[in-house]
DNA sequence: GTTCTAGAAC
DNA sequence: GTTCTAGAAC
């Protein structure tokens, strides 16, 4: 018979079982022994799999639980396998998982307090295999770009390159994408810029620092300097790569990302794409969901770091609105039928 | 983040 | 009947 443990790393307590497809909440309490205010009373929901032998991990509290280093990000789940480490809060609190054979008997020091939850769905979890990220589009050229750069200097001598230790989840798509050649419409020793892979608009960048900074509530005056040279770069992408004088542009970072790593969007005004579907993607780029870069940047001037109002997600459900004209617009394909007034000839 | 699809809206 | 959205699944 198979068990699973959670394993404190710095043997704060015993260890915690974590039953085949049981939901377990665990989190600051007399179980971890954490009393530390940043980590939530629930943290972490953990749901173990013996037959895949890993545990799925979902961070239910606001502070960032991350696994090697990966942030999750509230609401979102990660695998945790043997030997990897999953760090509580803030980087606190480490913990291993582990599976043994046969150790069904010996209650040993076993931490019982946790909460548990009815499975909801003990079958069928066999059948789906961690998933490689998306998809690669194979004709993305690169023959215009670059042209500054001798061949090799590439990725043997810069600082910082992010390690992904989860390629296999969504949100770390674009610590995977930074890292690819292919996709990599410009870099120096700081950032790096790529197409979005699902555009929003004719021109849409991503600027990425290699500095693994996973949100915008990580930032701090020091990361000023970075900020602007980000800003910089997309505005040198802008110049290099469009026709700018007849393009609008918007440069800025949404409040809750999906993805995991900061990144400047570098976005035309024109929203002319097909991958702009829906109202979630619409009002994250024409609402205060959106944040300028030039507003970040003087936000962390000013108070030191940004501050980010609760609410945020409802401005995703807000009314479809033209940002030229201010039209309401009841549905997706009226507003895309709407917004081509607005395009220049 | 995207895809898929049930069912709401028309 | 078709169009469109929104939420689950990935």
């Amino acid at each position: 018979m198979l068990v699973c443990w959670l394993v404190s790393k710095d043997k704060k307590h015993g260890r915690i079982k974590l039953p085949h497809a049981e939901t377990v909440l665990i989190g600051r309490g007399p179980e971890t022994e954490i009393v530390d205010k940043k980590c939530s009373r629930h943290q972490v929901q953990l749901k173990a799999d013996y037959n895949k032998r890993y545990v799925k991990v979902k961070q239910v509290g606001t502070n960032p639980t991350s696994v090697d280093s990966v942030d999750i990000g509230k609401g979102q789940e990660m695998t945790f396998k043997p030997g990897s480490i999953l760090y509580m809060v803030n980087n606190l609190y480490p913990y291993v998982v582990e599976f043994f054979e046969g150790a069904g008997g010996s209650k040993g020091d076993e931490v019982k307090t946790c909460i548990k939850r009815p499975p909801e769905d003990s079958v069928n979890n066999d059948k789906e295999s961690p998933k490689k990220f998306g998809r690669m589009e194979s004709d993305r050229s690169i023959s215009n770009l670059n042209t500054s750069r001798s061949e090799k200097t590439s990725s043997e001598k810069l600082p910082h390159v992010p390690e992904v230790k989860n390629p296999g989840h969504w949100s770390q798509g674009l610590k995977v994408s930074m890292q690819d050649p292919a996709m990599q419409v410009f870099k120096d020793d700081k950032v790096v810029v790529i197409k979005d892979k699902y555009p929003k608009a004719r021109h849409h960048w991503l600027v990425l620092p290699w500095e693994s900074i996973s949100s915008l509530k990580a930032l701090r005056t020091e990361h000023l300097n970075l900020l602007q040279h980000m800003h910089t770069v997309g505005e040198k992408v802008i110049k290099d790569y469009t026709n700018s004088s007849s393009n609008k542009f918007r440069l800025g970072y949404h409040v809750i990302p999906s993805m995991s790593h900061i990144h400047l969007h570098v976005i035309s005004q024109d929203f002319d794409s097909p991958c702009l579907k829906n109202k979630k993607h619409w009002n994250s780029f024409t609402t205060d969901y959106f944040l300028q870069s030039e507003d970040v940047m003087e936000m962390v001037k000013q108070n030191g770091r940004v501050t980010v109002k609760d609410g945020a997600t409802e401005l995703l459900k807000s009314p479809l609105q033209c940002h030229v004209c201010k039209e309401q617009q009841s549905t997706i394909p009226k507003l895309k039928e709407h917004l081509k007034k607005h395009w220049k000839s």
